[in-house]
DNA sequence: CTGTCGGCTTCGCGTAGAGCAGAACCAGTC
DNA sequence: GACTGGTTCTGCTCTACGCGAAGCCGACAG
């Protein structure tokens, strides 16, 4: 990535852009989680339900295996037609992927262990 | 909007990163909806159930009325921020705002009259 | 130990498009 | 006519999308 406009200088320029902040959030709770953070974790835990590998999958969905991976890691902000892409290559609807990110974003789950902290189940049960 | 990379040339150059199609599906029901179509609806449709008006919502959420109004009329990819952002101005959850797309990307919608294409009363209901 | 493989991640890059400001346009209301 | 609310257009800056190349890590074989 470039680095932001105006570095080197002082840094009273705000960027046109705010630059995105990657920062994963699970390690700071009160950090809200962003969309596509969620998304990302309801992807690849339907991947890992199908046994899929990234590249399976990313190759399906007609991208890269290198990209699909960010998308997971809720690292890029992937277009509606990608989404749509991927959600076909995992042969789930976008209204199940949409749920499942809905569950996953409810706040009880918060409270619920990092590890699975998105509810693939309806996505997978509505799909299967 | 920049050409594209070899205007003027032979379109034998292919971009590298496709070009967004911005056709109004609603038009061609043989396609299937964007994710980014349905959240501007439903952003929009709550909006209206709020009795705001867009340059209201805009300034709140920190953009421009230009952006909001091409953001829910589904001709720009918003950040997850901006999201959030817009979700926050208009007092509704991203959990609310993610049920109200969902439900509103059901098959069983489509036989509802276009002009009322997002449920936003799971979302109204929810954050009342 | 070395080498290979599979699966996923990191790095760096070209350029598409996000997001905006300013101006103009459109429709409805008074 | 003026005003309001929203949309469209134009042009701009520059961030970040999406990908090729390379790297990392664990598992396994010899």
């Amino acid at each position: 990535m470039r680095p932001p406009y105006g570095v080197g200088m002082a840094s009273s320029i705000p960027p046109l852009r705010p630059a995105i902040d990657r920062t994963a959030p699970e390690f700071s709770p009160v950090r809200e989680r962003l969309w596509r953070q969620v998304l990302g974790e309801c992807l690849r835990g339907i991947r890992h339900e199908r046994g899929e590998k990234l590249s399976e999958t990313a190759s399906r969905a007609g991208v890269s295996p290198q990209y699909l991976s960010e998308i997971e890691r809720g690292l890029k902000e992937p277009s509606s037609e990608m989404i749509a892409a991927v959600a076909g290559a995992l042969d789930v609807t976008l209204v199940d992927l949409t749920l499942a990110v809905a569950e996953s974003l409810r706040p009880a789950q918060h409270s619920v262990s990092r590890g699975a902290t998105c509810s693939a189940a309806t996505a997978y049960a509505l799909a299967a």
